[in-house]
DNA sequence: GTCTATAAGTAGATAGAC
DNA sequence: GTCTATCTACTTATAGAC
């Protein structure tokens, strides 16, 4: 029986919430240790410092993050069911975690050191493996032909600005077309497949 | 002759460097001050506060952001002319101000409310004119259909993603491709445009 | 382990001399 | 207009009682 309600829990739940709405700047360990509903010493007794605190979700917050990338692509599928899978997957993460992208793209604006300082190995093989598989997909004639870092930012701008602009388009979209945007980011998944199918297929003559 | 060395313009310039490095939160009067080369009471004597002079810088990044949309758009030019157009003005933008998208849009995630106080008419106009021409092309037969609103997403993600990601992105593609990230962030004109026009023109058959 | 009280430092803002 | 000096409030962090 895990206890889920012991105080380093309840604190660092409180400090994800806080600090990915805040970030480290503007966080404030009062408000940290009122949600966890326990005295602001006891942060200090658990975990010392705030910025050590904040590294700790700084990394958690990257793992969340970069999980999906490996793991959608290690299997033996065809290219599109894999793209298809990475797709599915890591819209389900950003829907779970809308302020993910922007809070951790932020937090290394304002201070790039943190991140090499903290990871580094990581990334390197997921980018790595898909990029080899592309590769092979364009030398086999598969796809059509396109540099793998530029399909991956155009994958990856596709999947997380939609979130990342929640807040300035859903009122816009709201008011103007009388859209929910919330309907707008659960079609996410199947128009980012269809416009990336359709821009690297092979055009059938 | 324009005075561009009055003190005015040399805060607004100090307070624009680093408001958007640091954000509202994490930037100091004191470090302004010393970016402008002048005395910190001098901040307070010309804006008053430091919330209103961040609005000052707010707002005139709100209008660099928004300024391309609705101009390259006006043209009376075939649609993917003006996608090109567009697609250049606005990696011009961002290659000269690569900080913006994250600071305006974590700016906007920690606080929503400004965005709706201070701005709002603004960009309606420009959407609403893009949007109008896709549904023209697309009933015209010109596009492969697609609702406005994802292509207009798909658009911008592939445009400023890869401006947001370059702190974490450059160091990973240097080490595993020696690969210089701003001669990536150079193609992405050519890219861009290539990936969306194959997306969206029709099958010759 | 958890609390109260408080220390030490820093921030934005103002008063007032020049 | 521009500076120095200072006020007031807030924030992180610690000391010490229980």
């Amino acid at each position: 029986m895990v206890k889920i309600d012991n105080p380093e829990e309840k604190i660092l739940e409180a400090a994800r919430k806080v600090f990915i709405r805040e970030g480290l700047a503007g966080a404030r360990m009062q408000q940290i240790a009122d949600e966890a509903g326990i005295n602001k010493s006891l942060l200090h007794y658990y975990f010392r410092s705030k910025d050590k605190l904040f590294d700790r979700i700084f990394i958690e917050v990257f793992r969340t993050i970069s999980i999906g990338m490996g793991s959608s692509f290690s299997e033996d599928k065809p290219f599109f069911e894999k793209i298809k899978k990475f797709i599915d997957l890591y819209i389900d993460v950003l829907t779970k975690n809308p302020y993910l992208p922007i809070f951790f793209l932020s937090e290394i604006q304002h201070n790039p050191e943190r991140l090499q300082n903290i990871i580094e190995k990581d990334i390197f093989k997921n980018v790595s493996g898909i990029i080899t598989q592309l590769m092979m997909e364009i030398n086999a004639g598969r796809i059509r032909p396109i540099s793998p870092p530029h399909l991956i930012l155009n994958l990856m701008g596709m999947l997380v600005l939609p979130f990342a602009v929640k807040p300035m388009m859903a009122p816009i979209l709201k008011r103007q077309l009388d859209v929910d945007y919330n309907d707008i980011l659960n079609e996410r998944k199947e128009i980012v497949y269809n416009f990336l199918y359709n821009a690297l297929k092979i055009d059938e003559k």
